[in-house]
DNA sequence: GAACATCGTTTCATAATATGAAATCAAGTA
DNA sequence: TACTTGATTTCATATTATGAAACGATGTTC
């Protein structure tokens, strides 16, 4: 582990929504470093684009960052695939669609064609999401070994985000059931009022989930229905996605229960 | 300037389409820098997520890098404020609609709403593309100040990337002319074979361009008989985007000139 | 099946280099 | 005018990155 490496690391991850723009000070200050040593690094992290300065002398995250996203992995072996089956789903459902992929605890939208219904202003990609009430989150719960979803529930504590939010483990539990049940999961408004989801895991070639799809929009009706013909094309989707990622479908009740090494 | 983080931003610079994995020694070796400091360093950028290692023991970009997008300075000042107007105009327009941001001698494509239409599979998020055979970058160009134009011509060469490339200066100075008079820039084919493109430019508060956007799609249609309609609602999203921007239009003659300081 | 490449990983003494206190410059404010 | 609070530059010192070399693991060749 380099440290001066760290600490320039540091210094790019300090950026947040709330705070997009920081000045040498503030920086210097939140890490507990020199404003000299913080100013030399940032010198390094601006000389190729990874930092700007704003107009009146403060430092913000530089575009630079924005290219070096389509060589990211998943990017380049799931995005890239999925891309053009999104898209076509997008078309035919009329509503938005999210790719995302399992991090950690969370998962990470890596992909999304938004539909002009969509409440906020700034796009998902890039935001994460907790697994346990969204649609892609509890997709890829529902699919992941029980030993890893019991070590996940254990970990983290189940925020209420909306009156709708599962936050009783038992409860949960029980839906994660039902989906494997139904082979897709529902999200009625359970991480932000007014949207409405549907969401379908995606396997890769050794077996294991690595994301999920999904379709979510404003219309209450995605969840009642418009459900049985939207749960059939996000999963036939979601089935080619992994078929693409070089999944060999097996019997369903294997998958389920706990995919092999 | 310090070296160690400098040789850390070379590593992550290195990945590129054509190599989106690399093993440690195609690193140490392209770098010219000993394995084992190119270990030290990818070690520090793995422990961030920057970095990920492959099933076999190669390296690639690390999905940690894609949430930093979202605090990129032109994304939160200018992506996030423009995105409604676009996703508003890609509903209605049926075609791919793109916002990009001028990036030296090039144009950064920032945000999409990728149309089932789109030949390519990847995004274009993320993709640079050269200004003067692009919609987007001949946007940029007419409305760029005629110094800062005679500049870049010199700089670069124009290559050919179809047939309808135009390589001929004097040509392209023709075409920006056309393009201030209309109010919008046109591409057919200029940069990719079938695809047809309409673009207008976004101003910040201090009247200089920024950027713009672009209605593209594989029907001729778009340069023809769709233009008048199509043409109006992209200068008109254009321009709401610019005021959003903090842009006060003046007079379209003093624009067109020379931008003031 | 043994010898050989080639890859990633670890170690550690040494010299190179990042560090940070302090001085400087620039803008805004009382 | 004096006083803040920014960003920037300098430079001597000690910290710390460096890289030669050895190691372990994997796969290939003859």
């Amino acid at each position: 582990m380099i440290g001066s490496v760290a600490k320039a690391l540091d210094i790019l991850t300090l950026f947040s929504k709330t705070h997009p723009v920081l000045t040498l000070a503030e920086i210097s200050r939140r890490l507990e470093m020199p404003k000299s040593t913080a100013h030399h690094l940032i010198t390094t992290l601006a000389a190729y684009g990874f930092i700007e300065q704003t107009d009146d002398g403060a430092y913000a995250l530089g575009k630079s960052l924005i290219p070096l996203t389509q060589h990211v992995l998943v990017n380049v072996e799931l995005r890239d695939r999925a891309a053009p089956l999104l898209r076509a789903l997008a078309d035919s459902c009329n509503e938005s669609v999210y790719l995302t992929v399992r991090d950690g605890d969370a998962v990470l939208y890596i992909y999304a064609i938004e539909s002009s219904q969509r409440l906020l202003a700034r796009t998902a990609v890039g935001d994460r999401a907790p697994l346990y009430c969204t649609s892609v989150g509890k997709a890829v719960l529902a699919w992941l070994p029980p030993d890893e979803v019991e070590c996940l529930l254990n970990t983290a504590p189940l925020n209420t985000y909306t009156p709708y939010t599962l936050t009783d483990p038992a409860t949960l539990l029980g839906d994660l059931e039902a989906t494997r049940q139904r082979g897709y999961s529902l999200d009625n408004q359970e991480h932000e009022l007014n949207t409405f989801c549907v969401g379908a895991p995606i396997f890769k070639a050794d077996g294991h989930v690595v994301g999920a799809c999904s379709v979510s929009g404003r219309d209450p009706q995605i969840v009642e229905g418009r459900l049985p013909a939207l749960a059939e094309q996000i999963v036939g989707t979601a089935q080619e996605i992994s078929r693409h990622m070089g999944y060999v479908p097996a019997h369903m009740s294997m998958v389920r229960s706990r995919p092999q090494r």
